[in-house]
DNA sequence: CGCGAGCTTGACGTTGTTCAACTAGAGTGG
DNA sequence: CCACTCTAGTTGAACAACGTCAAGCTCGCG
């Protein structure tokens, strides 16, 4: 039952319990193993995913085999896309790093419930807006800084936002630190080494932890 | 009046003629010379602009004084950003390339009209989406092509999008081309030429011409 | 014990930037 | 009308950043 969730997202409370109980009756529950992809970019978007266990990657499919990791979901958030309201087909590739659990909520119904409750029209498109602003980073982080930089950013974007914590052991390979980066899997791993030996940061296997915080916090701001 | 403008989104005509009113009464228009600013990227958003004339640059500031380029907008167009319904600050700068005539409308009577028309909310959810569906693109131009796919697609910009046609004089300077392309001006520059001399393009000083645009496509998808 | 996937390292080549010099054209004041 | 200046554009040489390729490593797993 949606209204027990207790994953659900904030934005849901604005429904009334007749919204949320039309979107209860058209969703399912689904589990998936870790490297399961939940959604495969072009295909149709036919349902919205809610995370209710585990985490995946959202990456976009570019040119010659290469991927760009834009976001680490877990517990708790939705994931719909572009695609909403436009050409119904998703723009990314979704896959879980860990065993996963969601709820896929028909993509129709939905529409429908955000055509019917203005005010929740109005979060979502908050929320849009919101990942539209990150965006505008990201794009700033990716051209702008040089590879020190950008791998500290998404060292700090493990910490603060996927495993809120000053050591973590990580749920993604190298190649995938190198896919959120945008560069590749060689010189991720040597910008971790030289962060190692400057004493920034500890690194054992995927067992990771900041060290220095001033001067990573430095590198980020300074590309 | 917004009800006889010729040049407004068509996005409008969605609304009915009391909501169009609401609109109209809530605007001013206003003339901007060349090279002037008419949102600063950090200020409030108080107001979106439509475009009756001219041309801007759409870009946000970056790192030590670069600048990315994300759109060029003209007559017809709205500008609001992704500030809207969040923190209302803009989160770009937007700069015109020509003297522009742009109508600014009040951002809180434009937001109570999303309010109270949940097709308008749904129609400026699909816009927002769409141009979701451009930065995703533009992810990966900028990310994963060298100089000369970027080169080749900021001129099919200039081309398909700005100015529709093959042929044209452009209203960005250099600079701002290695803008729209995430290098240095210097390198554009010898993009430039070595498109011409390989008899893609034909430039002369704001000139361009697309000769081979078979050619040219390619290098856009190969990168 | 051996196999394979992910990780690591080094040498080398390519891509793109930096810096400095030079050019052309548009405005400006004498 | 002619210097003068200012800006945008252009070019080349040196250099730094980054990718490629190939080899070796580690560790879990059958």
């Amino acid at each position: 039952m949606c209204k027990d969730c207790l994953f659900k997202q904030p934005l849901f409370n604005i429904l009334n319990p007749n919204e949320l109980e039309t979107l209860n009756q058209n969703r399912y529950e689904v589990r998936y193993k870790k490297g399961e992809t939940i959604f495969k970019q072009g295909s149709a978007l036919t349902h919205i995913a809610c995370f209710t266990h585990g985490m995946a990657k959202i990456y976009i499919e570019g040119l010659n085999n290469r991927n760009l990791i834009i976001k680490i979901v877990k517990r708790g958030e939705m994931v719909g896309g572009p695609g909403m309201h436009t050409d119904f087909k998703h723009h990314f590739t979704v896959t879980t790093l860990t065993d996963t659990q969601v709820c896929l909520i028909d993509a129709e119904t939905f529409q429908d419930v955000v055509k019917s409750n203005n005010k929740f029209a109005l979060a979502m498109m908050k929320k849009i807006n919101t990942q539209g602003i990150k965006n505008f980073e990201k794009f700033i982080n990716l051209t702008q800084k040089q590879m020190p930089g950008r791998i500290a950013d998404a060292i700090f974007y493990l910490s603060d936002f996927v495993h809120e914590s000053d050591h973590f052991d990580v749920v993604i390979s190298r190649q995938d630190l190198a896919d959120m980066t945008a560069m590749t899997k060689e010189s991720a791993i040597r910008i971790l080494k030289e962060f190692k030996d400057a004493g920034l940061i500890s690194v054992e296997g995927n067992h990771f932890e900041i060290l220095d915080k001033e001067t990573l916090r430095k590198i980020c701001r300074t590309g």
